[in-house]
Order: structure tokens, then sequence, then C-alpha cells
DNA sequence: CATGAATGAGCTTTCATTCAT
DNA sequence: AATGAATGAAAGCTCATTCAT
């Protein structure tokens, strides 16, 4: 019941945005009267925080699998990260969805719970840059940006497969080729 | 009026959300009674409809201009590009605040109102890119992919920026050079 | 069960008061589920009317004992009574601050249940002080109102012995005194 | 609009009791929105609480000119002081109602209001009371109980009134009489 | 026009009650 | 019988909106 009320509740904020999610509309797409919501939640709150809080224990595991996983040269682990996150998020398309709703200003206020995840994937593209850089095919000095750029680009290109209703895993080997290569014909 | 409504408008989004925005807080911040609001706008959604609407008609026209300064080759008009509309953006903090607060999952639902700007910003550098294809510098097929890691790449330095409190136009020429050149070291 | 049932209804009324004893605490607190009570229960006001009528019937028969044993001069008897009476409701704690509870303003709205004993209690001491004006102690005209000053001086004096957390008896013959020959000094 | 408002929460407990007296019910009897007693009260327990200190504040005064305007000895005094309150609260039965309903188990859980009333009732009583020591008319050791039979007493004269619909004052001389010199004949 | 008190729909939450197991 | 999850009416509270002044 808790799984039907979460996927519910995910469904909702995933279509109408998480200040729009009530509980009326949740128990009424879990198919329950509102009343059944507060058996298994103590609040609306416990309702939207566990829904990230189970969503995440469900990616977060699978994202260091996927870094463990990578293997080969800076290169090759990279493309391979990218690839598998985006697989990973292909699975996850309705939490993917709540968390682009949540993620608005993060850190600017009060972040939901999203974070964590994102916090997690940059950690992973952290380790691998540092890994680029003791191979010496990147310079310390870029890591910092290039992070950012990476995880501003997985953002872009999910939510852009988001709108055009593709798979998001496709272009993972192309973005690691313009951002390590450069776009430059030669 | 019109203006310090908006302005308030602006500045309790920026701050609070678009959510926590009420039309008390508004009225209150602007200096007036609620019903003045009503006296210049329809309703909520208009005042923050318009607030877009205004913000945007500010902005448009600057980024056009900025489009049309570029001078040089591709990639200094690129540079250019950025680097203007990142000092654009500087000058625009609150509302790019309300951008953000606003920007989570744009066209997946009904978008608010951020949505032209960013068309905009992306025909800006689609029609750099196709500058860029023309001189050979980059190749047709990768225009579209890279003018949404630009895109992507311009939210998450302003982000960023906004987060750590910094301006925003430093990072515009180790963006372009990443993205057209590479991080790769050689 | 039905004891078991009525028990923790009266612990819980008598900790928590009437508002707050939930079906919920009352069934936890007789370490039953909440579909039991219904089993032997109309409803909630069936619960808590079947504790007054059961704490009553306890009560009643004892209340008449106690009358009936009273014996000698209209005074000692009246003093017997009292004594007999708060004895009676010492046994009885739980009920007592059950009563005190509801009996707010009795009769004003729909008198829960403690009524009949105060009903009871007013007739026993109506009863005496009819003995009393035959003997010729007490004026006929006096019965009335002694009878309401008796019944109040008893509430007060328990609720009093309840709150100071004393057993109630040991007032009663200073009351009798009082009230029957004045707080004068002679 | 404040007084209205709790007007209407007075008759409202009054009658219907405290846990009875909801927002709507208070807002339809005052003749307003629910969403008006929001504009004056910050939520329930705020109508409630100034309620009570609103009664208090015109009460408390009027028993300290009552205590104050007795003169003569000790048990005139006492007749002038019974005989101004039970005419005071002869003007505020609606309040009363609401004390009586509220002040069940004083003390015994959280008292909501009139516990302040009946307090500086009985520090009243027992100034007068021990001016009655002082004079040598009662016994120190009768003062703590007298004090309790006489608020006692209060109550059930008071109580018995508004069940019957008389007015509450004209019982008082006998009352002093009665704790005075007792019921006996002689 | 400006005002802000009044409004009431709508949201969250509680809890007596039901009923399939 | 006993159970306790499911129910939904009802309560408290918020806030966008209206309108008499």
């Amino acid at each position: 019941m808790t799984t039907a009320i979460l996927d519910a509740a995910e469904a909702e904020v995933a279509e109408r945005g998480l200040a729009e999610a009530s509980m009326a509309s949740i128990a009424a797409r879990a198919g329950v009267a509102v009343g059944t919501l507060y058996n298994y939640f103590p609040d609306r709150d416990g309702v939207i925080d566990e829904l990230f809080r189970v969503r995440r224990g469900a990616i977060s595991p699978r994202i260091r699998e996927i870094l463990d996983a990578t293997s080969g040269g800076f290169e090759a682990r990279l493309e391979q990260f990218l690839c598998g996150l985006l697989g990973l998020f292909d699975e996850h398309q309705a939490f993917v969805r709540v968390v682009m709703e949540a993620s608005g200003g993060d850190g600017l206020r009060g972040a939901r719970g999203p974070r964590p995840v994102m916090t997690q994937l940059k950690a992973g593209l952290e380790t691998l840059l540092k890994a680029g850089v003791d191979e010496g095919v990147i310079a310390a000095a870029d890591v910092d940006l290039l992070g950012r750029l990476l995880a501003a680009s997985i953002r872009g290109v999910v939510l852009h497969a988001l709108e055009v209703g593709q798979p998001f895993a496709t272009d993972a080997p192309r973005i690691v080729r313009i951002l390590l290569d450069g776009a430059r014909r030669r």
C-alpha cells in the first residue's frame, strides 16, 4: 500500500507539480480514501519525504554500481558512467520528472530532497575527473568547471529527452566527445 | 504602480518561492493594499504572468542586441554572446532567481513564463552555431546537441554563481573553449 | 470484556478528559482492537453511557445501603451519611474524576450520566433532612436550600481532595457541624 | 466585530459546550464567514482564551469593588459580598454558563480560563473570613473549610438558579445565616 | 482609484465507524 | 468474536478574490 501511495504521489507530482499535489488527488489516484494516506504516513510532508527517500534508496546504490563498473581509461569510464546514468534515469522517468519539478532553485531555498542524488552524481563525476587528471588527460584547473558543465549537460539532456519523449541514454558518447575534444572540426 | 507591484512580486518570488508568494505579501512589500493589486491585474496568475512578460520584454531586445553586437569569427562571436548574456543576467539577478525557481520542469507542465527567453537564447545560439557551420568550424550534425549543451551550461553556471554569490560572467570564455576545443590536454 | 472496556474508558476519561478519550485510546488501554469495542457497544456514546450506567449501578445501591445503615438522631444520621458517602467516593476515585470532568453544566445541556447519582444523593439528603424536620431540629423552610448546600459542599470537598490528593471522608463531621450549628464561635 | 464574535462564541459554548463550539458554528451565530474569525483571532484557542480574558476583565474589577464596598461587621460584609457577587453573576449569565461548562475538573487538567475568577473569589472570601477571625466571630481553624464551603455553595446556588431559570442573588442572606449560625432550630 | 474587511472554496488532518478477513 | 485497515464526514485554517466605503 505504501508503494501504491508513493507511486500515486510520484505521478501526481510529476504531472501537476509539488505544490499542486494535494492529499486528495494523491488518494484519488491511488484509489484509496484520504484517511488511508494517514494510516501510512504522518502527514503530507511525510509522503513527499518518503517518496524522495525511497527513490533515492533505489537510485543511490545504482549510481555507485555504475561508477564501480566503469573500466578502462578515463575517457572510456566517463562515457560508461554517463551512459549508465542516463540509462538509470530512463528507468525512473517518473521520478526524474519529480526531481526536475522539485529542483528549481535548489540550494537557493530549502531543497526538498533530490539533492543527495545530484550530490552523489557530482561526487561520482569528480572522482572520474580526478582520475582524468591523474592520467594527464585533463588539467586539474578544469575539474571544477568541467564537473559543473557535465552535471548541467546531464540535466539539459534529460529534460530535453523528457520533453520530446525520447530515451535519455543515446547522447552520452557525443557529450563526452564534445566536452573532451570539443566540437571544433579538424 | 504596475512596476512597483511587479518589483514586489519579483522580490517575493525570488526570496520565498513561487508557491509562497501570496498576494498579501506582494501587496505589503509594494506598500499597497491587496485590493490595489486587483486594480492592475486580473488575478494572481495575472501578476506572475505579467512579471514574466515585462522582464522578458526588457531582456529579449537586449539578447538580440548582444547577438547583433557580436563580431569577428564564430568563436569570438560565441564568446561575446555568452559573455554578454551572463552579464545581462547579472543585471537581472532577482528575475534570474525567479526563473530558476519557476523553471523546474518547464514544458513538462504549463510553463509559466521563462520559456520564451530560453527559446530566444537557444535561437541566438543556433544562429551563431549555424554561422559556425558555414565557417566550417563545427559540424552541422553537432548544432542541435551543442546548442543544448550550451544552454544547459549557462543554466548550470548561473545557478552555481547564484548559490555561491558570485557574478555570472566570468566563466564564459572557458565554457566556449571547452565546448569548442575540449578539456583534453594536448 | 465489557468490564475491561469500561475500565479502560473510565481510566482514559479520568486521565485525559471526555473529549480526548478516543475509541482508539480506549481500545489500546483495554488491550483490544477498535473493532472489538463495536462488538460490545453500539458507538462511542454507548461506551460512555454504559460506563455511567454501570458505575451508577454499583454506587446507587451502596448509597441506599449507607442511608439505610444510618441510625440515631438526625444529626448523627446526617454525619454518618456524609461520611459513608465520601468513603464510597474514595473507593471510586477514577469514576469521581470522570463525573467531575463530565459534570460541568449538567442539566444545562444533555447531562451525560452522573445526574442520577446526584439525584439519588439529593433524595437521600432530603429524606434525612425531612427526618430532621420531623425531629424539630431544622425548619421545613430550610430543607431545600440546605440540601443544595450539602450537595454543593460534597462536590467542593471531593474536588478539593482530588486536587490535593487527599482522601475525601475526613471533613464530613465538620461539614455537618458547620451546616447545623454554624461556624460562629460562641 | 471582536465583540460580536466573542458574544457568539460565548453563546455557542454556553449552549453546546466547549468541545462542540466549532469555528463554523461560532461564525454562523455571529453572522459572519469562518475566515472573518481569523481576521480577528489567531485560531480557535485564541477566540476562547480571549473570551475568558475579556469577561474576566469585566468581572474581576467588579468583584474587587464589591468586596471594597462591603462595610459593617464581618457578618454584614460577608452577606453584602455574596449578595453582590450573585448579583454580578446575574448580569453575566451567559458567561457563567460558560464557566460552569468549562470548570468541570479544574485543576485536574489544563483549566482553560475561569480559574482566575474563582481564585479571586476565594481570595475575597478569605479576606473576609480573616476579618471574621479578627473580630472573633469565627475560629481560624475553620477559615479554610468555610471558604471552600462558601465557594462550593455559590457554585451550587448559581447552577441551581441557572437550571430553574431564577435570578441568583436571592439566597445570599440565607446562605450566610446557615453557614454562620447553622440550620438548627433553637 | 485605493482600501482592507469579509468571504468561502479548498486544503490538511483527525477519528468514529465499518467490514472483509 | 476479534481484528485493524479503510473510510469519509467534519473540523481547523489559509488565502485568492470581492466590494462597500
